[in-house]
DNA sequence: AATACGGGGGC
DNA sequence: GCCCCAGTATT
């Protein structure tokens, strides 16, 4: 059992895997960039990325003398943006402490930030042919539905579990391939809601398929309710310019840049009710001239509900003063900054763009 | 063991 | 509107 299906599935992979960027003349380097790419990322959306970090940065070298602020920027727009943080301290370590080579003991490489269980198996299996055997979601599904597993895959117990099913059934001798290929094949065949059944090498081998029971699996309790967050976004507009700050360096969008925001129960002000708010909270003579219509955006854990302010402000004030933490900048900066997505959602309202 | 952490694609 | 994605770090 175990072998035929290492051998079905290495066939099958090797018939059928995409063409991607990171597969072409591979090298350690490119394989450590797109795994912190393709964190809950899926390929066609790290792709651009790969891009814009391999011509901008060709080497770990490169990587590790970066500014944060120019891998931020670059990140700007993919999400999960302590991925690139770590990685830019990353580069660091790999290039001082080991010499510019990547570590490629499992202890060692597990303590570089931004790499867990699954970065470490993927790198080692597929960049160095060391045999660890990853676990991600396509895993989860394909093993879950082979083996008709109903364990609640939300669960970090139940992912040991099946990280023990996966090093059991690794092919030692092709480390690489069998996680790949167990990788593209939930990535393309083996998929969430209308899995091709008809199309996958391991169909015989599946208990889900045999019970016709594939949308079964993989079992995944309900998601924690979103916190909900309702906000009026501070476009403080002098000339052409607009003022913006630098978010802290902990939690979400970390060190991102964003326009002044004010928490509020209600969102549905009057002109006149908001700007008496404004002048309580900010105690400085600014004229609201436009509000905009309320926005949504989405997090993975939390609903934000936002209305756009455009207000005059005069210079002068050292509010206004330009810090590393804060600045003024035209709209065309701003689409190349690093200012967050919701925000930058704002810049390409037909509305906004009327008032620039 | 649970929660925080993004944004886009697919249905 | 909901689920998913080549998960990790923190609490």
């Amino acid at each position: 059992m175990k072998q035929l299906f290492r051998q079905k599935l290495i066939v099958w992979f090797k018939e059928n895997k995409r063409d991607f960027p990171w597969r072409e003349q591979a090298n350690w380097y490119k394989t450590y960039l797109s795994e912190m790419l393709l964190q809950q990322t899926q390929a066609v959306q790290a792709l651009p990325y790969f891009h814009k970090f391999i011509s901008r940065y060709p080497d770990i070298a490169s990587l590790a003398a970066a500014k944060e602020d120019d891998i931020l920027t670059l990140w700007a727009g993919l999400g999960y943006y302590a991925r690139a943080r770590n990685m830019h301290k990353a580069a660091r370590i790999i290039l001082e402490k080991y010499n510019g080579n990547f570590p490629q003991k499992w202890n060692e490489t597990l303590a570089l930030p931004g790499i867990g269980a699954y970065s470490a198996a993927a790198i080692l299996s597929i960049a160095f042919n060391k045999p660890f055997a990853v676990v991600d979601g396509n895993v989860l599904r394909v093993l879950s539905r082979i083996y008709a597993i109903g364990d609640d895959i939300r669960k970090a117990a139940v992912i040991k579990e099946f990280q023990r099913l996966a090093d059991e059934l690794l092919d030692t001798k092709q480390p690489g391939d069998f996680n790949e290929g167990m990788m593209e094949l939930g990535a393309t065949v083996c998929l969430p809601a209308t899995p091709k059944c008809d199309d996958c090498p391991l169909r015989e081998l599946c208990r889900a398929f045999k019970d016709k029971r594939q949308p079964n699996f993989p079992f995944k309790s309900p998601p924690a309710p979103k916190k909900n967050i309702k906000q009026f976004v501070l476009l403080f507009k002098n000339g052409q310019r607009l003022f913006v700050r630098r978010r802290p360096a902990n939690g979400l969008l970390a060190r991102m840049w964003e326009f002044p925001v004010l928490e509020t129960e209600k969102l549905s002000l009057t002109k006149k009710e908001l700007q008496k708010l404004l002048r309580k909270e900010i105690k400085l003579e600014t004229e609201i001239s436009v509000i905009l219509n309320k926005m949504t955006h989405i997090y993975s854990h939390i609903k934000l509900e936002y209305v756009p302010v455009l207000i005059t402000a005069e210079k002068g004030e050292t509010e206004w003063s330009e810090t590393p933490q804060k600045k003024w900048l035209s709209v065309p900066a701003l689409e190349e900054s690093a200012l967050h997505g919701a925000h930058k959602k704002i810049l390409t309202l037909p509305a906004f763009k009327k008032l620039m």
